[in-house]
Parts: C-alpha cells; sequence; structure tokens
DNA sequence: TCTATTTTAGTACAAATGTACAAAAGCATC
DNA sequence: GATGCTTTTGTACATTTGTACTAAAATAGA
C-alpha cells in the first residue's frame, strides 16, 4: 500500500540478490511497475535509499536484547542471540557484501559503526569478566588475546555474508546456523571444564 | 617501457585508491597519458585487467615456500609465512575490498578460489596433527573445532582489508602487523604449555 | 463541487561508459 | 626507401544513469 514503503522493500531484495553496484533506481522501479520519478520523489538517490535501509537494521539490532541489555549471562543465552544477530544480518545481507564501498561512499554509515563498535567491546570485556568470575571460562588467557577475540568475532560477524558467497554458499537458515555455529566454536578453547559442560548441556 | 605492464601497474594503483566501482579503463588511460584505446588494445575491457591482476596474485601467493612446500613446522615460521601472505594480499587490496562482486562478475574466480580452499584446509588439518604431535597445542579439541578454525582463519585473511578499512584503518606495514597478530592470538588458547614456551621465545 | 496538496508519470538532457572502427604513427625487415 | 606488422590515437555511436522539470492524476479538506 505505501509505496514508500514498498520501495524499500523492493529495494532490499533487488540490492540482496544482484548488489548495489547493478541495481540502479530504474531497475527498482520497473521491478514495481511504477516510474522512476516517482521513486525519485522518495528518495533523492540509491544512496538515499541505501541510507535509509542501512539505518533500520541499526535500528532493529539496537532494540534487540542484547544489545538493548547488555550481553546475555549464559552460554545458551549468548548462542541464541548471535543466532539472532546473523537472522537479522542475513536479512540486510547486500549491506555486508558492500560494506566498504557503501562506508567510502557515505562516511556517516562508518562513523556510526565505529561508535558501536566501541561500546560493544566494552559489553563484551565485562561479559568475558562475568564468565571467568562463574568460572565458565579459563582466568589464564592475557587481556590482549580476549581483546583480539573480540575484534575477530566482529570481523567474523560483519563479513561471514561475503565469505559465505564466496564459499559455502549456504542459503538462509542453513547459512545463519552454520556460521552462529562457527562464532561459538571460536570460543570452545576458552572453556573451562565446567564452561564445557555448560555448553554441552 | 612495457605498456601492458604499466597499464596493470596504474590500474592496481587506482583499484587500491579508489575501487573498482569507481575506475574505468577511461581513468586509467587519463592517469597513464594515453588514449583508453590503447588500454583497449591490451585488454578488453576492466574485467579483464582485474581478472589479469587477480591471477598473479595468485601465482604469487602460490609461489610462496608456505604453499610451495606446505605450512611451516614452527610457530615463528607459520607467524612469519602469515606476515608474508599479509603482506601479499595487501599489495592487492582491492581484489579483497570487491571480492564477492569479483566473483559475480566472473565464476571461474570463484571456482580458483573454492579449489585452492580445499587444498589449504588439508595442508593446516596436517599441521595441527603435526603440532600435536610435537606437543605444541592441546590434544583435547574435537576435530569440528579444529575445522572451524580454519574457516576462520581464512575469513578473516580473505577479509581483514576490509575490516581495516572500516574500524581500525591502519596503514601498509602497521595493519598487516596488526593482523598478523589477531590471527596468530586466535591460535593463543589452543597452545599448550610447551607450545606458549615456544612462541614467546 | 471546488480547491489545494500530494503523488505519480512523462520527457528531456548532459555526462559517462563500453564498444567498434579506421586512420595514423612507430618500427623492424628486406 | 618500400613493405608489412605492431602499437597508438581519434572519433563516433548506442546505452545507461542521474537529474531536472512540467504536467497529469489522485486525494483530502472546505
Amino acid at each position: 500500500m505505501n509505496t514508500k514503503e514498498k520501495i524499500l522493500e523492493t529495494a532490499l531484495e533487488l540490492f540482496n540478490k544482484q548488489g548495489i553496484d547493478v541495481i540502479t533506481i530504474r531497475h527498482i522501479a520497473k521491478e514495481m511497475g511504477i516510474s522512476h520519478s516517482n521513486i525519485q520523489y522518495y528518495f533523492k538517490n540509491a544512496d538515499d535509499i541505501i541510507y535509509t535501509i542501512y539505518a533500520r537494521h541499526i535500528d532493529e539490532l539496537n532494540e534487540l536484547p542484547v544489545f538493548a541489555n547488555g550481553p546475555a549471562a549464559t552460554l545458551h543465552t549468548l548462542q541464541e542471540s548471535i543466532t539472532t544477530i546473523l537472522e537479522h544480518i542475513y536479512q540486510y545481507r547486500f549491506i555486508y557484501i558492500h560494506f566498504v564501498m557503501i562506508a567510502r561512499r557515505m562516511p556517516e554509515i562508518k562513523k556510526v559503526y565505529t561508535q558501536r563498535f566501541s561500546i560493544r567491546r566494552r559489553q563484551f570485556l565485562r561479559l568475558f569478566e562475568n564468565y571467568r568470575e562463574q568460572g565458565i571460562v579459563r582466568t589464564d588467557i592475557p587481556e590482549e588475546v580476549w581483546e583480539s577475540l573480540i575484534r575477530s568475532i566482529y570481523l567474523i560477524g560483519d563479513f561471514w555474508i561475503s565469505a559465505n558467497e564466496l564459499t559455502t554458499g549456504l542459503k538462509g537458515k542453513k547459512a545463519v546456523n552454520y556460521y552462529a555455529r562457527l562464532l561459538g566454536d571460536l570460543f570452545y578453547p576458552y572453556l573451562t571444564e565446567k564452561g564445557k559442560k555448560l555448553a554441552a548441556a
């Protein structure tokens, strides 16, 4: 019904399927059966659409309990949170495939990203501390290695979409589960005996 | 002197600096002070140039001792090999920033990539086995976790360039060292006491 | 119903790009 | 110096894209 919403919906679909390097305002219009001028009425250009979609994605992520209330205390809720996040990312996968290109064209996106990372980094450090206190993870790991782990988690979180398209080629839920597990496995060698039991439970 | 070589050189420079979405044959020609028809004489189009550069990069990687003779036996030579590989990747960074886009446009690249991965995967599995026998890494890690580690290593190896541009923003050698260390740290929790001592030595 | 506002469509234009082609210039060989 | 091959240039054309502008259609409020 709502033209603006339908434009965003169609754009997301086409961007995900074919990429922002191929899809123009005119393609979106043709797909919708409207004139490209009509799209221009709502969005200045394709970048404007991309930015709107990106902002929506970030808003949705920020509304997730994990980010709103801080990371989950137990290993299982953490794994569930990861899966939920990856599901959201999969829905907006074109962003991640063209992340650098988008960030180059729209510096605000880079700024927002950097801010988010520094917040999430602190959340993760707190979480690890919590896990150490609970005896779930090892206490003999240097601080810098935890820092590296966080970086690696976010690197994988941001680029598993690209890696999947390049190699594994999984679709939808299968892709999400595969990479949620990959992120889980990243954690494995940090677990104590107690942690392993809790994770297996 | 050699026009063809100079085209490849200039193209690499411009692609690295500005991205393949911005740079066309005409830009490369203008930068070189020659006509675009001249470039067309050597390369059918921009994708042809990209493919040639990609092939050269892969050839260079394959000539590295790590891949020619199999992975390094000691932890230090492994770390050195990683650094060398990342240096090569940095030189050809545009490929990694646009990896999915390039692979979509040129399916042969995807094919070559997949083949390479399956070879390297086996090399890594052998290396881990070797390390277990040497008592450098833990023997209580499930097979699937080692598999996941390999995937993670290659995911980071392929996309640290993008992550760096998005967040850390390091240049040249600094970027290489930072991410070589990140990959090294990924290994840390797998090390035995003996392994840690060898790594610190 | 009339009017003003919002929404949609049509068109037109400049700039950029890929591509093709012919001519000119350079160069080596006879 | 003539000949043939390689390299380089200039130009031209169709297509695509972003952008601007005007007019028509739809809608809401009086």
